[in-house]
DNA sequence: TCCGAAAGAGCGAACGTTCATTCTCATTTA
DNA sequence: TAAATGAGAATGAACGTTCGCTCTTTCGGA
């Protein structure tokens, strides 16, 4: 509901009667025809939700919805679209972290707290099953994800030759595997399923280090 | 194309030319519907694919097939009760090795390989979108899931009591998480996208003994 | 300041298509 | 011969999209 409530404060007229300009109004239509038609693939797919249904959500009749996108297709690709570059966000601020194994988790635990406030989980399930068979919302999730994994290469790397980390698998195998289980853990949103933020947050450090191993200080225990 | 492929050759008549009796005709036959929309779901969803496609790719009427079947949604009902039954009978194998860690890994290993080798990751996520919103389809996930889980718990829990293992978060936590972990690593089918099964398998064993904390030998070296 | 035309926004009935399912009738099987 | 199996045209509903129309907003020129 408020995901894609992006409205523009700035570069406002200075009245608060009628300060929308034209670009203004229309983008905040879209937003609006977004947000329900999210509800409405939420609770029946992306298939089986139909325009009338969008409509009726947006409160708009099909002719005014027309005007704001093409097709159905098109408001699916902007929902895909919005939704993970929002998911991408996410792991920016991880970058920025120093400690690594810190970064990791503490990003990751925001992905899986985002997923549960959300509850987008079963907007991202219903995103990645189209992504199997429709090539336009596959670029779209591995664009997104793409620009995710070479930030967490260079950040990877960047340990890795500052003598940080000793991945126990090299970069290019562990990168997609991490993005798996990340996956596995958002499509399930294990919050809503009673587990306590507490144990994924051990579950997740505990991995991340004998994924990574860190090497702070002097550790002679290898296997 | 050989999932359900379950042709019975115990209690066969002797003859080869004409040895089926009705019933198992019939059961044939609904195998044969079953695979061929398996088909088409895979590559156009449970909504998208038609029925008359269903009907084409089975190469029968639909008048034909709707006495199999009475409905599409019994149709998808009877894939996924297979398609699930048949990855839970994977981790049965894992309940009779008597070391954990080795267990696990052996198990989850199968389970990737044979989602990579059957193409069915699109299905599962299909599969998984649809128990999103389909209450029966998600009851028969959550049965075949309930079932492994159980069977898990007690393994795990029979380890922890022999003090072979220690795991780090407790198991009413841990083993929905495994199991997230688990479906995010089946569904992006990783040895498609180059990651050498060797790589997944060591990660998994890493993995796994953070997690579980294996105490085959006094290993004095906790955090 | 006001006018009138052009463009934008909205409506909802209607379009042609496709959908899941059913019906009637023929053929095969026990 | 009665039941099971198959075919395929037919059915009504629902689909995504379009169309013609009205109402509102914008804005240059008098």
């Amino acid at each position: 509901m408020t995901d894609l409530d992006t409205t523009f404060d700035d570069a406002g007229p200075g009245d608060a009667d009628a300060p929308m300009t034209r670009g203004e109004k229309r983008e905040q239509t879209m937003c609006r025809i977004m947000e329900a038609a999210k509800k409405c693939f939420v609770h029946a797919g992306f298939q089986g939700a139909s325009m009338q249904q969008i409509c009726a959500a947006a409160e708009m009749s099909p002719g005014a919805l027309y005007r704001y996108f093409p097709s159905k297709e098109a408001i699916i690709g902007a929902i895909t679209e919005a939704d993970r570059s929002q998911d991408a966000e996410i792991f920016r601020t991880m970058f920025e972290n120093p400690n690594v194994v810190d970064g990791f988790v503490t990003a990751a635990m925001a992905h899986v707290r985002h997923m549960h406030e959300s509850g987008n989980a079963s907007l991202f399930t219903e995103i990645r099953a189209e992504s199997m068979r429709n090539e336009a919302i596959d670029l779209t999730c591995q664009s997104a994800m793409g620009t995710v994994q070479q930030g967490f290469r260079d950040y990877l790397q960047g340990a890795i030759d500052r003598g940080e980390i000793e991945p126990c698998v090299e970069l290019d195998a562990m990168l997609p595997m991490i993005i798996a289980i990340g996956e596995g853990l958002a499509i399930n949103d294990l919050p809503s399923k009673g587990v306590p933020l507490d144990s994924i947050e051990t579950l997740m450090r505990v991995t991340v280090e004998a994924m990574l191993r860190p090497r702070k200080r002097a550790n002679a225990n290898d296997n």
